[in-house]
DNA sequence: CTTATGACTATGA
DNA sequence: TTCATAGCCATAA
């Protein structure tokens, strides 16, 4: 047991982030074992069921704190607006600051 | 079986 | 600083 695949464990802890916090596809791929796999986690998020699946893949970005262009809910300025309505803290240069919002276990 | 692709990251120019 | 390329490895065809 414990094997429902790689995906599944990346949507648990993705499942975990709490509101007003990001992190980064590397970040979710360290916290599931596998730190190579971050293209996967990217990869996992859109074959994920999305929010109606307990999976808040908007509040998974890049490490640079930077949204993912093109395969958002719409477009990254409609998942910035549901990170900010969450209390995500945004640059002026469209990223996430990543010094007040990367969330880490244990926090 | 092999080849191509990808919601990434690191490195170099 | 930004842009381009390489490496990474699972999934699909």
């Amino acid at each position: 047991m414990e094997r429902e695949g790689f995906f599944d464990r990346v949507y648990g802890m993705v499942r975990q982030v709490p509101a007003g916090r990001v992190v980064s596809y590397g970040q979710v791929a360290t916290l599931v074992g596998e730190p190579r796999k971050a293209r996967f986690v990217g990869f996992a998020m859109h074959a994920s069921p999305g929010m109606a699946g307990g999976v808040p893949c908007h509040r998974v970005v890049f490490k640079d704190g930077s949204l993912a262009p093109g395969f958002a809910f719409g477009g990254p300025d409609v998942q910035r607006r549901m990170l900010e309505d969450e209390g995500v803290v945004f640059c002026e240069d469209g990223r996430v600051d990543m010094k007040r919002c990367a969330w880490e276990v244990g926090l």
